[in-house]
DNA sequence: CGCGTCTTTGAGAAACATCAACAGCGGTGG
DNA sequence: CCACCGCTGTTGATGTTTCTCAAAGACGCG
């Protein structure tokens, strides 16, 4: 938390185990449940997650809520073309985030790696909400469910002995925010992939990919 | 291209006529109906609409559709994370785009204004695409059909009198597949909007806004 | 003018939302 | 340690929106 280093020399000598000057980051932590920036708030920065779970969120007047997306460790967020952040943003767990300044991605002085690292960043956030578009715009219930379970197999899936499982650190709601549809759809759709021994899910918030193919076939929509 | 003037007094001089030396730029005109590119073709350039309408879509292996976003001037398509496009493009009207090398996005050498400002583009997009989250995952037929004539009115409306025109350049199915929902449900919604004397259709591909206050409320879901 | 395509309208079906009640779980205080 | 409370999640019954299927009408094009 912007620690200044008045003399990397020395620190270097008294550190002699850190084998090459990282260099120096912004870290920035946010605890369970707290924002990291509103909607309408002034931009200032850009985060790259590096621990824990963001949840980004837009809301309506009257209140329905859509779950932009969730950040997992390297996800970039924060993206703005004026001068406001566009979504609230708050932590699902307790999180660490790296704080690149907007001119980081704004121009390449300064450090031009990290100027193409946040770019490629933004370009693969554009792709990725093309698919969800799909996701919101053509799948059934059974089809988001089925493709998000699978992402995050994919993203942060662990080995359970021959299967696959992983934590759900958000809400059903959450869930239901992301996918456009409601919670008692999300329990009844993950209800019917237990009933058939596709998934099996731990005291709520731990699910086990019991059959990855078959859900596979839940998110495709083939029979 | 990247050309460097050498002088531009004399340039100036020598082309009087043009008031302002304009940068060179690669025009590229597509005719209604063809592929500017198409998913998963190696991605080389990115593209700036200058004149008619792109449509960007994406198919599912079953055929489901969804259209990704209209191109209309000013914007820039085809932006790609990896070394391929992630959607087809088409033209629905005869199209000119100017054709950036991708190059010109991923690094300021050479052209650095140009550079932020395809930059500025990838950025807006990603804001414009998280509205859009909203559209298709939390919005009623009524308030998507609504929303989205409101945006072509802020885009391209014409006045007509007191009250605003434009033309629709896409089909029915294109702006069910753009919205999430199917041609008759679109059908059904123009319809219902043109008897409440909100908008008034002219021979299918032409409305007129009667009563922007009202195509705000239904867009709102206000009644 | 005829033909094909796109659009519109209608009737019925399906998916999903809504409303309501209950269950499970964790936390707190007696 | 247990009982209670509140919150989240689950399940069930019912309602509504939207989709699907079908047919007719409009429009453009040759």
């Amino acid at each position: 938390m912007y620690v200044t280093r008045p003399n990397e020399q020395i620190e270097n000598f008294l550190l002699p185990l850190r084998a090459r000057p990282v260099q120096q980051h912004h870290l920035h932590h946010i605890c369970a449940g707290k924002h990291l920036f509103h909607e309408g708030q002034t931009a200032r920065n850009i985060y790259e997650v590096v621990k824990g779970v963001l949840r980004l969120t837009r809301v309506m007047a009257d209140g329905r809520r859509q779950v932009i997306a969730f950040g997992y460790p390297g996800d970039v967020v924060g993206f703005h073309s004026d001068d406001e952040y566009h979504t609230d943003c708050d932590a699902l767990l307790s999180t660490t985030v790296i704080v690149h300044s907007r001119s980081a991605l704004e121009s390449p002085a300064g450090n031009s790696a990290l100027h193409t690292k946040l770019l490629q960043a933004a370009l693969h956030e554009i792709s990725a909400m093309q698919d969800h578009f799909l996701m919101l715009g053509r799948k059934s219930a059974a089809e988001r469910v089925a493709s998000f379970l699978l992402t995050l197999q994919e993203r942060v899936g662990m080995p359970l002995g021959q299967f696959t499982q992983f934590d759900l650190p958000m809400s059903r709601s959450d869930i239901a925010d992301f996918l456009g549809m409601t919670t008692e759809t999300v329990c009844r759709t993950l209800t019917r992939l237990r009933k058939l021994n596709i998934i099996a899910l731990d005291r709520v918030h731990t699910v086990v990919i019991l059959k990855p193919e078959a859900l596979i076939k839940e998110a495709e929509g083939r029979d």
